[in-house]
DNA sequence: TGCGTTGTCAACCATTTGGTTGACAATCCT
DNA sequence: AGGATTGTCAACCAAATGGTTGACAACGCA
């Protein structure tokens, strides 16, 4: 899993690596900041910070003994661009198929009306 | 990880599983079919297709002894709605923030020019 | 009925992941 | 210098992941 959109992904496919975005969204935090709402080690926050940073999400800088956590929003971007681009494709595609179905729809009432008698059923598209 | 959205991120989280929902935003497609472009076992990309089929983003139907897989495109809204909330929230913060650093500044222009002497410094937003 | 095609299930294996505890580094405070 | 605070690194462990092979189920075709 080496491509930076893998690790974004699999970064957020944990909720408590979510949550902490969602609060990094609000201010920077220290660790200690981060790990106190979740019943886990300090090294265990630690190493989710890591993973946060691997893929992009956050930058870790240096404050005294602190180390202020700050949430780099733009690589949610990449997800974004991802997202929307098959999405796009997916709905085109189903509105193509619509309108295959539609024209299928027109063809057999108009088979039933009798009225075009010299139709081109081509399925060139 | 049992929540739907932990699923579908984890699901995405893999190349060759993002490649197959790219794929299937052109068209449905077998699992033979799917398989074709990849160096591995069918037996491994039934497991990639039940990944995806878990997280809501494929279901699969039957077709005699076929098995044709079709894409879910909804459940793409699942993730946007997430990561634009958080998007959203990020940049108004940064916004905001952008808002107390120009208004620092103009007091210390103020300061400089002694324009305003009876200034309010008030940190009420 | 028997054969080929399509796909899943089960067992197994190596690697990764998410957690733990213990040691220790870096910095502030006295 | 010595102690408290803040955080990381290393070793270990259980469970999940992504792959394999072998067996077999479901269906079409002859």
């Amino acid at each position: 899993m080496t491509d930076q959109l893998s690790r974004v992904f699999a970064a957020l496919a944990d909720p408590t690596r979510r949550d902490m975005v969602a609060r990094l969204t609000e201010a920077d935090h220290t660790v200690n900041d981060l790990a106190a709402p979740y019943d886990v080690s300090l090294q265990a926050v630690s190493k989710h910070l890591k993973v946060l940073e691997d893929a992009g999400l956050v930058t870790r800088t240096r404050e005294a003994q602190r180390r202020p956590v700050h949430l780099e929003a733009e690589v949610f971007d990449l997800m974004t661009k991802w997202i929307e681009r098959y999405r796009r494709q997916a709905e085109e595609r189903y509105a193509r198929l619509d309108a295959v179905l539609a024209r299928m729809q027109d063809d057999e009432d108009a088979t039933h009306t009798g009225t075009t008698t010299d139709q081109q059923t081509g399925t060139a598209s």
